[in-house]
DNA sequence: TAACTTTTAATACCTGGTGCCAATAAGAGT
DNA sequence: ACTCTTATTGGCACCAGGTATTAAAAGTTA
C-alpha cells in the first residue's frame, strides 16, 4: 500500500507555497513550474480545495473592496448609549472584519483610539471642540465579535481645557484607557 | 453641430457612476441598468477606457496585493510613500470632507491619529504588531483639504517593545506628534 | 500478472469578454 | 427631402482560463 512515490503530496505543498506566495499564476504556469501535465494541476486544485485563477482575483478584489468601504470614520464611532454634557458619556462599539487585523482578528489601534477620542470630543458641551493631546494606554488587545464599551468622565473643566479621562471595557476587562485633553472653543457659558 | 440629444454623455456619467459604486458589475448586468445594448456598454466602456470586470478584478487584487509582508497597504490610513521596515516610513493622508466637523473645517483627531497609527505599526517589520500605548499631542489643527505628511522613525527596538515616533506636518508646520510603543510578536529582532 | 493509483489526453462546454464588419436609427445641415 | 454624421445594435469569429467528463497510459506495488 506504502508507495514509495509520494511526490504528490511534495507537490501538493509546493503547489500550496507557490500561490501563496504569488496567487496570480494561472495553471498553464504552474505546469511549467512543477513540471506535471496542466490536468494533473487541476486535479492538485480540485484535491486542495483552490478555486481557479480568476476566483481568486475576485476573492481578493471583494476582501479589499470591503475593507476600503469601511474605513469612513464618522461623527461619533459607535453608538452613544448614555451623555450628560460636560460630566460623562457611554458609547458601544463592536468590533467586525473591517476594523481587525486579518491575521490576528485584533483590533487596530486606531479605532479603539476613534471610539474613545469621539466619545472625548462628543462629552464635552461645546460649539468647537478639539483633542489638543493624548496619554493613552492599549491594555490588552480587543479582538473580533467583542463589545467594547467606553466610558468618558470629565475630570476638569477650566477655560479652555477640559480633561477627559476615558476607559473602556470589553466585559469586565479594561481594554484601553486614555486621559485626553480637549480645547473648547470658548467660555462654557456659550452652549 | 451642437446636438440636442446627449444620452450618451449622460450614459456615460451613470456608467462611470455605477462602477464607481461596483465595480463587480458585468456588461450584461449594466444591459439591464441602462437600457441599451450590450455593444453599446462595451463602446462606451472603450471611450471611457474602462476596462472589462476581470481587468478590474485583478487591478483591485493587484493594489491589495501590493503588501509589503505585515501589512496590506489599504490597512494603512493614507497612502505609503517610503517605508524602510524597522528604520522609518512616510505616509499622505489628504483631509477631505468625511474626516472634518463639518462647522469648522478642522479634522477630527483620530483620523490624524490613525494615519500615524497605522504607520507606526506598518513601519514595524513583524507578523502581527500592536500599539500598546502612545503618547500624542496635536500640535495645531489639520483642515479640510490639507495633505498630511506623517514621519515615522523607530527610535528603539528592543525585545518586544519597539518605540517610534511620528510627526505630522502640513507643508513646513507640524500638525501632531506623537511616542507609540508598538508590541511585536517575536521573532525579529534584527535592525 | 493483476489490481491499484496517478498522470496525461481529448473533448465539449462555460463566462466574460475583444475585434471587426455591417445594418439600422437618429439627428443636424442645407 | 435628401444628404452627412454620429449612435446604436447585431452577428460572427476568436480568446483566456478555466470546469466537467470520459478514457487511455504509465507507474507501483503485492
Amino acid at each position: 500500500m506504502r508507495m514509495e512515490r509520494l511526490p504528490k503530496r511534495q507537490r501538493h505543498q509546493q503547489l500550496s507555497k507557490l500561490l501563496d506566495e504569488n496567487p496570480f499564476l494561472t495553471d498553464r504556469e504552474l505546469t511549467r513550474l512543477l513540471k506535471v501535465s496542466i490536468q494533473t494541476i487541476r486535479l492538485d486544485r480540485l484535491e486542495l480545495a483552490i478555486p481557479e485563477l480568476r476566483e481568486r482575483l475576485k476573492q481578493m478584489a471583494e476582501r479589499s473592496y470591503d475593507s476600503i468601504r469601511s474605513l469612513p470614520l464618522d461623527e461619533v464611532i459607535g453608538d452613544v448609549l448614555d451623555l450628560h454634557l460636560d460630566k460623562s458619556g457611554i458609547s458601544l462599539f463592536e468590533i467586525s472584519e473591517e476594523h481587525v487585523f486579518s491575521r490576528s482578528g485584533i483590533a487596530r489601534g486606531h479605532h479603539v483610539f476613534a471610539q474613545a477620542n469621539s466619545l472625548a470630543v462628543a462629552v464635552i458641551n461645546d460649539e468647537i471642540a478639539l483633542t489638543a493631546s493624548a496619554d493613552i494606554r492599549f491594555v490588552r488587545p480587543a479582538r473580533l465579535g467583542e463589545k467594547c464599551i467606553a466610558k468618558a468622565y470629565v475630570r476638569s473643566s477650566r477655560g479652555q481645557k477640559a480633561k477627559v479621562e476615558v476607559i473602556t471595557y470589553v466585559g469586565e476587562e479594561m481594554v484601553f484607557q486614555g486621559d485626553f485633553i480637549i480645547y473648547r472653543s470658548a467660555s462654557e457659558t456659550k452652549t
